[in-house]
DNA sequence: CCCGTCAAGTTCCACATGAGACTTGGCCCG
DNA sequence: CGGGCCAAGTCTCATGTGGAACTTGACGGG
């Protein structure tokens, strides 16, 4: 992120094939073989009061990382930019707010992010000159170009992690992530007293054990 | 985390019971009652060749944003610092490297949590003199008491989530997610040229259709 | 037993990030 | 039709963050 990357263009990031890429690669390297990686990691798999959180940030860590750094170097985008690309690939004619809302950034790294589409040609904004308020985005030609071609590697990551499941339990885990996705209007944005806010669940002890 | 909150200290945050706490209200209180963020979000819901992805980084987001603000207003404490006194609470004794490899904290960020939490005498090291290499970290009194005192509102915010899904459906998912997690030491963690490194995944068209 | 290699941990620094205040246009009500 | 309110979007600025280089202990081989 020091030297600026290419912008745009499929530059081929010279493949530094040498590096361990994995981490039973990068474990293997360690001094003691990543004993305490591996025991803290099942720890926090099967031993952790908050099981999903854990497994749900990881999962995100280990998807994020690799790909936006990815779209980093190759086309020069930062998360928050190529994110707004992607919101827009799907919702064409959405505004920042909206991304925003379904994103997580808030409203001013997505302005700057916009803007600077803006400037590399990808989007464009409903110029109502004097920056209007309620200003629908779109991709251009180029922008839909990019979208197209980077997302079959974000597809191809996640197929390959999902490729863990058969089918059947894919449709089962996009079907229960989804039902507590729905149920999410209600859960607060912002806590001042969790203990007051927050219904206190009996804990229905850990749902599962060591495999 | 402009002005430095107490330190430690169950600190009540005035309760500002006022503005609209979850998305629903604040998307009612929107001039368009929020229709494109609807729309958007159904969007990346149900029309998102990357399902998996989306679903994972929203629950991912709607959980953490709400908790570590909170941990920082009431406690002080940046997320990276947090997570260090959790992961030594669920593995008494881990090094820097493993907390790094198990939450995806650059190890110089957490350098700096481990030496802040050792000023604020809520963890100590093996301070082999001259900074020794491989140092286990462990919590001091005061450390698990904070653990003791602020697990409860994770677990609850994750029960809260999941009250979305009966007891059977959550297990399901603990699973699901589980086999995910544990085939993870084979994803690679950098990327130069996906179309390269992934197997090219024949898709296997969209799992779901809108409820 | 010393030296070379390697990784754990630290330091430095440039920069992206996001909190908060601000501006501006849309919209509703009188 | 005019004023007031409210949210969308922007700007500024302090600061947390992470890349890269560095230091230092550990370990293994000659």
């Amino acid at each position: 992120m020091t030297n600026k990357p290419p912008v745009l263009g499929t530059s081929a990031a010279k493949t530094g094939a040498a590096a361990p890429n994995t981490l039973a690669a990068r474990r293997a390297a360690s001094s003691d073989g990543g004993v305490g990686i591996e025991r803290m990691l099942q720890a926090k798999l099967w031993d952790n009061p908050c099981w999903m959180a854990f497994r749900v940030n990881y999962l995100a860590l280990r998807y994020n990382t690799p790909l936006y750094d990815w779209i980093q170097r190759s086309y020069g985008l930062s998360r928050a930019e190529y994110v707004v690309v992607y919101s827009l690939a799907l919702t064409d004619g959405g505004q920042a707010r909206d991304i925003s809302e379904t994103s997580g950034f808030p409203r001013n790294t997505l302005s700057r992010a916009i803007s600077r589409l803006e400037e590399l040609d990808l989007i464009v904004r409903e110029h109502r000159p004097g920056g209007g308020r309620n200003q629908p985005l779109r991709l251009t030609e180029a922008g839909w170009r990019l979208f197209d071609e980077t997302l079959p590697a974000f597809r191809r990551f996640e197929q390959m992690m999902l490729s863990a499941l058969d089918p059947e339990e894919q449709d089962m885990l996009a079907g229960l992530l989804a039902k507590i996705v729905c149920a999410g209007d209600a859960w607060p944005e912002t806590l001042n007293d969790p203990a007051r806010e927050l219904p206190d669940q009996r804990m229905t002890g850990g749902p599962e054990q060591p495999a």
